[in-house]
DNA sequence: TCAACTATTGACACGATGTCAATAGTCCTG
DNA sequence: CAGGACTATTGACATCGTGTCAATAGTTGA
């Protein structure tokens, strides 16, 4: 696999500072981790990227799944979202205005990550893990945006459907963007009546 | 692990009719498979609980990712009755029911339909295949229960919205039944209001 | 220069998958 | 009711991937 090295003053053993050498190590893998799924990736190919034992890996990283588990880590903290302030009003404006909100910034960023989260093309755990950060910071935006900051107590839970409700929406633009099946307003429609829906009913039942 | 048959006329080697002893293994992976996830499974274990060598497994399946593949493919099928079980009634009860159906069904299905969309193995077009069948099934079982069957002039449209639908209802069930984060009540409410909300609202604004 | 120090290696043990010839139930015929 | 043909079933084998560990060889400091 490696091609013979006509230099020969490579020494066989090159020994590195362990920070630079677990550095490289972790650059090979998260560059192979992105390019292909986690169980495609063998440890040995690993090993191979890096012109370094096999067993050096287990010495850097606990194991297999650590070194997965730093790739996604560290990926996951680059991504930064425009928070952007919603105006005062009644519930029933603030809705739509968050709506309106999601689907204009949809609109701009293009449909490009739209098609990474379910679309046609293999996984990559990175942008996966930056999606799901935006997708958290989306999160505290609606429910700041619905009045529901406030309450500490069942925080989680309306947590959890607002995530539910994320799908919804990125499904839906899905549809809008990249399916043409539906017009804008009628994902809008769909999106305001549904979030009226989880307010009015779903949140109080609680 | 398996405990000494004091019965000692059992004999060393059970012959069966293949179509029987296809479906026996195949019933214990699909309870293996319902209970843990892809990797977690091993041939080995399928095998010791179906109380058979491990070589037989791949004599009726080609390999573990086909036997898997077949286990989805039954377990995503909506199955024929579901769409003669849901009775008559308003359109608040037939929603209800629907939601029940669905997360029964869920239930019963464990956390084998769910890990699809994100974790368990890498994309593999066998499978997109046969859950995008899946999916549209589900789609025409609830135009169906929402007594929208009717309408051909904006069928496709209306397909889009439960299209947009399901994934909402896939979103919750994981949940609630992976993350845990709600309870089935919760996840109930949501669903079911979200529901009205689009068949009161967003359909008609088609 | 030599001796501690430790980064790195290579071999080992283990478990999982897939293949295949050998084996043993079952059926059918003479 | 043999006994042979058919084939469902087995168990051993080859291969591959992961994790561990003592041995080895760069490096550093006295």
């Amino acid at each position: 696999m490696k091609p013979p090295n006509t230099d020969m003053a490579e020494p066989r053993r090159q020994r590195l500072n362990p920070d630079e050498r677990r550095q490289q190590i972790f650059l090979c893998a998260q560059k192979l981790f992105n390019a292909r799924p986690y169980e495609e990736v063998s440890v040995t190919d690993i090993a191979a990227a890096a012109g370094v034992a096999r067993g050096l890996i287990n010495h850097y990283f606990s194991n297999k799944r650590g070194l997965y588990l730093e790739v996604i880590k560290v990926s996951s903290t680059v991504s930064e979202v425009a928070v952007t302030l919603l105006p005062e009003g009644s519930i029933h404006e603030r809705i739509d205005l968050a709506v309106v909100w999601f689907l204009d910034s949809l609109q701009r960023s293009g449909a490009t990550w739209l098609a990474l989260g379910s679309g046609g093309m293999g996984r990559d755990p990175d942008l996966e893990r930056i999606l799901i950060k935006a997708e958290n910071d989306s999160i505290e935006l609606l429910i700041e945006a619905c009045g529901l900051g406030g309450r500490t107590q069942d925080q989680e839970q309306i947590k959890a459907m607002f995530r539910v409700y994320t799908q919804l929406a990125r499904s839906g633009a899905r549809e809008w963007l990249l399916r043409k099946t539906l017009t804008r307003p009628q994902v809008h429609a769909l999106l305001a009546s549904t979030l009226r829906a989880i307010i009015k009913e779903a949140i109080p039942a609680i």
